[in-house]
DNA sequence: TTTAGATTGATTGCATGCAATAAGGGAGGG
DNA sequence: CCCTCCCTTATTGCATGCAATCAATCTAAA
C-alpha cells in the first residue's frame, strides 16, 4: 500500500515547522487518498502512520477530523478512521454539485476575471496541449485540474473556490479514468480550446454550457471505465 | 460574551460519552458562533473554554480544525483560533452558492422526494405558520432553516446535503436579520406556501425559481438591516 | 463440531506536561 | 515624550501516558 512513499517523506515531515504539522499531514493524507494509494474502505492505523511520519498522534488525529469534514474519511468512535468508499452514484452526486458550482463560477468569471487571470489560464491551456501532444497523461490531468480551479477562482468568490476545491478533490481519482479513452482525450482538448475562447470573449452563458457538456462527456467515459474492472495501480 | 451559557452546559458536556466529545464541542461552538454569541473577530481562548466545559484541550483543538474547514474560524499558528469576520460581500458570495445548490436540489427533490418526505416538510410548514402567527421569530427561524434543509435532503444527494448544511450554517446569523421587517416576514410565509405547493406537484423548475426569488428577497431585506447599525444582542 | 464466553493484546479517546512562541509591559536610550 | 529592545508571562503546538474500548483468540460446554 505505498509504504515506500510514506517512508520517503518521513524526514521531510519531521522537519516540518511547528504550527503546521497537522496541515501538512492533512495534505499528505489527502494526496494518498485521492490518488487511491490508500484504497477506499481501508482503516488507517494511527500508530503506523505516526511512526512512518515521525510525528505524534495529536496532529494526525486533527488531520483525520479535517478529512472527515471533507468527506474523505469516516471516523467511528473507538474504531478509527477509514477511507470513504464512493459508489459511482456518489461520484455522480458530487459531480452534479461540481457542475452546478462551475455554472455559477463560469458566469461570474466571465464578468469579473482580470486580463491577467485569463492570460494565466491561457498559459495553462497551452501547457496542457503540450502535455497532450507528448501523451503525458498525468501532467495533463494535473494541469487540467488547475485550469478548472483557476476558472472558478476567477469568479472571485472565496467561498466558491473553497467548496469547489474540496468537492473536486473528493472525486478526483474517479474522474481520472475519463482520459484513458484516447478519442475522448483529444475531444477534451478541443473542448478546452472552446472554453478558453468563451472566457476570453466573456461569454458567460456559453462558457457555462461548454463546461457542463465537458464534464458530462468526461464522466460518461469515466463511468464506463470504472464499471469495467480497473487495472491495478 | 454569554459566559453564562457556557457555564450552564458544563456538566452536560462533562458527562458526554467518550468518542463524541470533539463532535459535541464542535456543535456547541458552532452554535455560539453562528448565533453571534462569540462575535466575529474574537479570539477563542483554549484554556477558558476547556475550564468552562470541563474537557481537555485535545478535543477542543480538534473542534477548531473542523470549524476551520467549515470556514467559521481561522487558525493562525501560535496565535489561536479567531471567529471569521464576514463582510456583506462574503455573505452574498455564500448566498450565491446556496442558491445554486438549492437550484440543483429543487429539481432533484421534485423528482425523487418520497411522499413521506413531502409530508414531513408540509408538517414543518404548518408549524412554521403557527410560529409566525404567534410572532415567535426564533422558532420560526429554526423551522424555516429545517424546511430548506429537508428540501435539499429530499434530493437524496448526500454530498449536496453535507455541503449545503455547512454553507448554510456559515451565514445563518446574517440571514436572521431578514425577518425583522414584518411585511417581509409575512411575504416569506406566503412564498413558503407556494414552495410547498410546487414540491407537492413536483414542478421542479418552478420550485427552483420560487426558492431563488425567496432567497434573493430575504437577503435584500437582511442586507439593508445589516448595513444600518445592528441592535446589540 | 460448533458456539458462547472469557481473556489478552491492540487501538483508540482524552488528559496532561513540556517546550516553543507570541503578546504585553517596563527599562533605557534617543 | 516617544521609541526600541528585552524580559516576563500567557498561550499555543505537540508528545506522551493512562484508561476505556474493541477485536481476536482460546477455552469449554453443548
Amino acid at each position: 500500500m505505498g509504504e515506500d512513499r510514506w517512508q520517503a517523506l518521513s524526514e521531510e515531515v519531521a522537519g516540518w515547522p511547528r504550527g503546521q504539522r497537522s496541515t501538512f499531514v492533512t495534505n499528505f493524507l489527502r494526496d494518498l487518498i485521492v490518488s487511491g494509494e490508500i484504497p477506499p474502505g481501508e482503516r488507517i492505523n494511527e500508530r503506523i502512520l505516526t511512526e512512518r511520519l515521525g510525528i505524534s498522534r495529536t496532529p494526525l488525529r486533527e488531520a483525520f477530523k479535517i478529512l472527515e469534514g471533507e468527506g474523505l474519511v469516516s471516523i467511528r468512535p473507538n474504531a478509527g478512521a477509514t477511507v470513504v468508499k464512493l459508489s459511482p452514484e456518489d461520484v455522480e452526486d458530487s459531480l452534479e454539485i461540481l457542475i452546478g458550482l462551475e455554472s455559477i463560477g463560469a458566469e461570474r468569471a466571465a464578468e469579473r476575471a482580470t486580463p491577467e487571470m485569463i492570460e494565466e489560464i491561457a498559459e495553462l491551456d497551452a501547457r496542457m496541449v503540450e502535455a497532450f501532444e507528448r501523451r503525458e497523461l498525468m501532467d495533463y490531468f494535473h494541469i487540467n485540474q488547475d485550469i478548472h480551479q483557476k476558472i472558478i477562482d476567477a469568479a472571485q468568490n472565496e467561498a466558491l473556490s473553497r467548496v469547489y476545491s474540496s468537492e473536486s478533490a473528493r472525486i478526483r481519482r474517479f474522474r481520472f479514468a475519463g482520459n484513458r479513452d484516447h478519442a475522448r482525450w483529444a475531444q477534451a482538448v478541443a473542448e478546452h480550446a472552446q472554453i478558453l475562447e468563451a472566457l476570453r470573449r466573456r461569454q458567460g452563458p456559453l462558457l457555462r454550457e461548454l463546461l457542463r457538456a465537458h464534464h458530462r462527456a468526461g464522466w460518461k467515459i469515466a463511468r464506463k471505465a470504472l464499471e469495467s474492472p480497473e487495472p491495478t495501480d
